[in-house]
DNA sequence: AGATTAGGTAGGGGATCGCCTACCTGTCAA
DNA sequence: TTGACAGGTAGGCGATCCCCTACCTAATCT
């Protein structure tokens, strides 16, 4: 049991590394198999996985001479966590959009 | 009616501008107010804002002299959204620590 | 054993970030 | 009207980011 970090935030600001995640949301994959979906070089595909390793947001499991790369949600549950004191924000927007649809 | 950008996540990704949502969960604040809590000169605040504000994070309200600034949180609604996919992850997490806990 | 494949690490370079000081405009108060 | 105050903008500077190529180890295949 952690706590939400800067690491996580961090992570999730890269477009590169928020796509590794939904790749992985099919299940778990080898770095080769990711980095075939990106532009760039494999070797910047293994830093964006340190990254997100790091962070939490996956795991690697050795198999042969692969790794495969899995998804652990527990960061991203953490942030779910983190916006909850900002719903009561947008409830209210949307009572007052709802409010309003009532009166036409 | 927009939808979550990159501007959003690289919004979040420092502490100093998380921050400064949380600050503003208290209602409307000014530029003075806000920096007032912060071991950083008030442009650099200002320039935070702007990233919150380019993020549709916050909006701003001209009150004489003063800019209050004000939480907007539908990219935070969306931020939610975005976690959707995920949730069946922490799930099913859960779900194992749950049958285990059962077990004992 | 030697060649091939998976993938991590080192180091570099250009772009961006985050802070600063200096300066500017607009508003209020004496 | 003149001085003080709120706050945005310009420009600079060091740190970090993100990509690259080159190189290394470990495992597999022939």
């Amino acid at each position: 049991m952690t706590t939400l970090t800067d690491d996580v935030f961090a992570a999730l600001a890269s477009p590169a590394r928020r796509e590794l995640l939904r790749l992985l949301l099919d299940g778990p994959r080898t770095v080769n198999d990711l980095a075939s979906h990106f532009d760039m070089r494999r070797p910047s595909v293994s830093e964006h996985l340190k990254i997100l390793r790091d962070a939490g947001l996956v795991s690697e499991r050795k198999v042969g001479r692969e790794r495969h790369y899995q998804l652990e949600a527990e960061p991203l549950m953490e942030l779910q966590e983190w916006l909850h004191p900002y719903e009561r924000f947008w409830r209210a927007r949307a009572k007052a959009l709802r409010d309003v649809l009532e009166e036409m």
